[in-house]
DNA sequence: TACTTTCATCGATATACGTCTATGCAACTG
DNA sequence: CAGTTGCATAGACGTATATCGATGAAAGTA
């Protein structure tokens, strides 16, 4: 995250609008389209699993943002297959993405991913 | 929707920092338990359907937030105990809340819950 | 009371999914 | 080149789940 240097007192309300926006959109407001919700449903499935939850958690957490399927297998009681295919599954949602350097292979999130998925939960308030 | 009646140019920075907080919270941040990813892993899954994306969708966007089943079932090519199957799912994650009254029963969003989805999922940016 | 409508529950079935073992491939090491 | 380590893929197996038709219960109506 960039450095926010001495952030002024006062923020133009348009910036506040962005904020607000990127934060808070559909679900609730219009009814979506089943393509739509079936795109999304994906998305849900990937993170409806407590290991990938943690796994989603441990990646975010871990130092640099990253981690490699060394560090990740061995917080679970669980063989290393079945943790690469929950990798697999949360890469083919688009919410990790991946790189193979050297040895070892890297798994990062997906901010964007991520923050798509909370904008459209956000304030059902009507 | 309260009207935003004439919002001034500029907002306070405090009153800024409370809308970001309010919509970005863990998941990222510190690794997350087994038992919490459980529970929150039902309320995901809940939520990993097309259909019940759109029951949620459909009962947000509807007039006076709420409808009764009669009303959701035609809006699906699916048989009665099949919506009334996946409003059961969407209720025990404590997403939907409902109550009969008279000869319909009718159901509506309970906004805390999809609020700390939200929360979990933003701002996973270090 | 008898009939209709609205919704929930039950039992059955096919598919999806989580987990394992076995195996394959790529990168490093000697 | 042979051996080792890190990770992915394939196949098998048991459980969970989405869907249906049939039925039950509650509310309204004649």
């Amino acid at each position: 995250m960039q450095t926010e240097q001495g952030a002024p007192e006062f923020i133009p309300a348009a910036e506040l609008r962005v904020v607000v926006e990127a934060c808070s959109t559909p679900l609730v407001g219009e009814p979506i389209g089943e393509s739509a919700a079936a795109g999304l449903a994906q998305v849900f499935k990937a993170l409806a699993d407590p290991v990938r939850l943690r796994l989603v958690s441990l990646i975010g957490a871990h130092q640099g943002g990253e981690a490699c399927v060394c560090e990740l297998t061995t917080a679970f009681n669980l063989t290393q297959p079945t943790i690469s295919h929950h990798l697999k599954v949360l890469r083919d949602a688009g919410i990790i993405d991946s790189e193979r350097r050297g040895t070892w292979v890297y798994y990062w999130l997906v901010p964007a991913a991520l923050e798509r998925m909370a904008a459209l939960l956000s304030a059902p308030v009507r």
